[in-house]
DNA sequence: TATTTTGGTCTTTTT
DNA sequence: GACCAAAATA
């Protein structure tokens, strides 16, 4: 038998023992058909047929293939539920693993109501959390006390740089941020140093890639530290190194849920295929077109890999959509139709008989980003109008930093929205440093905390004291806060920061003693209060001062919910949701990867240019593979609406600082051109009408829907901008003109009172004619 | 020695 | 326009 703990395509892993699963569940197989008196309740009726079979196929491997809203979470929650109301195991034998944080959470609540309180025993959350669970109980095998802290991807940054340094390799040269990336794609793969050969990365800053592994390893076990792939990695090698633990969880596990399969990397697939050697009942829901973290380490493979480790597992197709109107779904077959790399499924509307197509996708362009802002947001104040309720509408970007122009148009308009993903309270400096001295408190071998707060407020405890301590530390192999309670004992520092430091270590010392007698919320009030770390922010001048404290303040009151520290900082690193603001009535706006699993009625998806979506560098790094991904990501996009999706592109954007002219995506393209409304400024690419003239009828023959709609294309007179020859004030183009700001420039277009110049210096620029003098 | 100023590089996506 | 590392200043 090959080893279980290795990925090898060629063979198979065989079962781990021959016998029939040892517990047979009390009514499985027969008894299932003859109890539908009592079980199954009306929850099951509400399936069609592909939905129910993949819920009552309970036992052995199944493969649920599950296009885009065919109610592939309904059937996970509904499998589970049915198992409890089964009786086929307890809820504590059912494991049941998702991405998210909010998934995980969604599955609890949707199963609570349905189950009530037996659902909190289910073993359900994200692979990294249900890990640190498993590392908590188990970590002293692997170096690590129960108390360990998780690092985020900033001190992991942090600490890598260090060891580079410790190594006189130039910064520059090998940003320590890349060796974090290496590293984490080993960790995805399930490779501990010992097992790294030849991988890519390995020639990574000279040859050293793996040495510096290799210490940070070391270095994070001295901290009592994991960072996030280890979570996984250790789990591995718990499993390897002690067979009766990994023996316990196989028999406890008697059935695994996994949702958005496609999305899991390497260590993941390892791990669940061994937690799942005894009972075998693992059941996994993906879908291949909507893999879009492979940059993260995901492996489509894994999904051909199941079929292949579980010979018998059954495969079920869920390919009927009740999310989106036809023309929604054509459009998105039709664009996804482009991918060579796929397993191959069609998705058809789940309603049957005569259904209404649904308005066509609205695709726009514009002269730039900011009157594309406008646009959406005036689309969406219409559609406000029309009735439509704010929390049902979103706006996707390719990356965050599309964000700002949407925020400030929403600011200027009065429209609410909120963003998702973006800056995370638990990211704030101010949390962060709050977070790092209950770190410090909770375990005091956490160097990277102390350093952090080690002089803020400022103290007198510069670089240099710093590396002092640091000296001490490393030669006796001590953490920086005994370190410091020795060093302040001997006359190696000058007086001032001798004096600071004995008051910060001891201070530390009294807070830990506080630890277990005060409640979390109380303790850091406390603790912020003592370090002066609250006075250095009232004394603070600076604008965003009064926001911080705010913060502060939230961040304590937020700490009331909490009885333990332990849950609270795990919660602090796992969970880095920011949920405060949900609710409300408000747009949505956040990221193409954020909004997989979401569904809106209409859909906002801006910034369809070459460069932008897809993304070059992207493109640069993996070429078709990432253009393939990229386009599973536009299919992600646009399969998350119901009813409406509009698309829009700008003919110029502004790229760090300067203005660039683009062009609409190729994805825009690959939209059936039946199912589209086009519409674009005068002058920019198709604004003429001629460009997708001509239409042949192929595509919507392809597009397989059954059904056509006429193309309705807005002819470009109608609302066409005339380009004038002169501004308002005058101005020509190929005027030589100054502005205040960005020096000598040739005016080039001129838009009513707003003026195009091609600044010598600042590069090309859209500004107001009120600020530009003749020159 | 600690803090402020300046000058260079940049940004995909996230548990 | 932002963030980090090295130089300038108190």
């Amino acid at each position: 038998m090959s080893d279980p703990f290795e990925l090898n395509d060629d063979k198979p892993i065989a079962p781990a023992s021959n016998e029939p699963a040892p517990h047979l569940p009390p009514r499985a197989g027969s008894a299932r058909d003859s109890n539908e008196g009592d079980l199954p309740p009306s929850w099951l009726e509400n399936l069609n047929p592909e939905q129910r079979e993949a819920v009552i196929a309970t036992e052995g491997p199944v493969l649920v293939l599950s296009g885009a809203g065919t109610g592939k979470t309904r059937v996970l929650t509904t499998r589970l539920v049915y198992i409890l109301a089964q009786h086929l195991a307890k809820p504590w034998q059912i494991l049941a693993v998702t991405f998210t944080n909010r998934a995980a959470r969604e599955m609890r609540d949707r199963v609570t109501k349905l189950v009530g309180p037996a659902a909190e025993a289910v073993w359900l959350g994200t692979f990294h959390a249900l890990g640190v669970r498993m590392l908590r109980r188990h970590g002293e095998i692997v170096g690590l006390r129960s108390n360990f802290t998780i690092l985020d991807a900033d001190d992991q940054v942090r600490l890598l740089k260090q060891l580079m340094e410790a190594d006189n390799l130039d910064s520059k040269k090998w940003p320590a941020q890349a060796l974090m990336g290496v590293i984490q794609r080993w960790k995805d793969r399930g490779l501990t140093p010992d097992k790294v050969g030849r991988e890519p990365g390995v020639d990574f800053a000279g040859g050293h890639a793996l040495s510096l592994y290799r210490s940070y390893q070391e270095r994070l076990k001295s901290l009592n530290a994991a960072d996030f792939g280890d979570l996984l990695l250790h789990c591995l090698t718990i499993f390897q190194m002690q067979p009766d633990v990994l023996a316990q969880y196989q028999a406890q596990f008697r059935y695994v849920l996994v949702d958005e399969y496609q999305d899991t990397n390497v260590a993941q697939y390892l791990w669940l295929r061994l937690l799942t050697q005894t009972h075998r009942n693992l059941c996994c829901v993906g879908d291949d077109d909507q893999s879009i973290y492979s940059w993260r380490g995901a492996e489509v493979g894994n999904i051909l890999r199941f079929e292949k480790d579980f010979k018998d597992a059954k495969v079920i197709r869920l390919e009927r959509n009740y999310r989106s109107t036809p023309t929604i779904l054509a459009a998105a077959s039709h664009l996804i139709a482009h991918n060579a790399d796929r397993l191959g499924k069609t998705l058809r509307t789940g309603h049957d008989g005569d259904v209404d197509p649904g308005p066509p996708v609205k695709v726009r362009g514009v002269w730039d980003g900011q009157e594309e802002a406008r646009w959406v947001v005036e689309e969406i104040e219409s559609l406000q109008r029309g009735g439509h309720k704010l929390p049902e509408i979103a706006i996707l970007v390719r990356a965050g930093f599309q964000m700002l122009e949407f925020e400030e148009r929403f600011i200027t308009t009065g429209v609410p929205y909120r963003v998702v993903g973006g800056p995370r309270f638990y990211e704030r400096l101010e949390i962060r440093d709050a977070v790092a001295y209950l770190r410090l408190i909770h375990q005091p071998a956490d160097d990277l905390a102390f350093e952090r707060i080690a002089n803020k407020p400022k103290r007198g405890l510069g670089d240099t004291t710093i590396q002092k301590v640091h000296q001490l530390a490393r030669g006796r192999d001590i953490s920086l806060v005994e370190a410091s309670l020795r060093i302040v004992e001997t006359d190696e520092l000058r007086p001032q920061a001798r004096t600071a430091l004995k008051a910060l270590s001891a201070g530390i010392e009294r807070w830990r003693s506080l630890k277990d007698t005060l409640p979390p919320s109380e303790l850091a009030a406390q603790v912020l209060e003592d370090a002066g770390y609250t006075a250095m922010w009232q004394h603070d001048k600076s604008p965003e001062a009064p926001g911080r404290l705010d913060n502060l303040r939230e961040f304590v009151s937020g700490l009331e919910e909490w009885e333990s520290l332990a849950g609270f900082l795990d919660h602090v690193s796992l969970v880095m949701e920011n949920d405060a603001q949900a609710g409300q009535d408000s747009v949505t706006l956040m990221t193409l990867h954020a909004a997989k699993g979401l569904e809106f009625d209409s859909i906002f998806l801006p910034g369809w240019e070459e460069d932008i979506f897809p993304s070059r560098r992207s493109l640069e790094e993996n070429g078709q593979k990432a253009l393939e991904e990229e386009r599973r990501l536009a299919y992600v996009g646009v399969t998350r609406a119901r009813k409406r999706v509009h698309v829009s592109f700008a003919a110029n954007r502004r790229v760090y600082n300067q203005w660039q002219s683009s062009i609409p995506s190729r994805f825009i393209d690959e939209l059936p051109k039946q199912m589209i409304e086009y519409q674009a400024d005068a002058g920019l690419y198709g604004g003429q009408g001629g460009t997708w003239g001509g239409l042949s009828e192929s595509a919507s023959a392809r597009s397989g829907t059954g059904y056509r709609r006429p193309l309705r294309m807005v002819e470009a007179e109608e609302w066409e901008i005339k380009p004038r020859a002169a501004s308002e004030r005058g101005f020509k183009i190929g005027d030589r003109v100054f502005h205040q700001k960005f020096g000598y420039g040739l005016v080039e277009e001129i838009d009513g009172s707003k003026l195009a110049i091609a600044f010598d210096k600042a590069g090309r620029r859209r500004v107001l004619d009120s600020f530009i003098e003749p020159s």
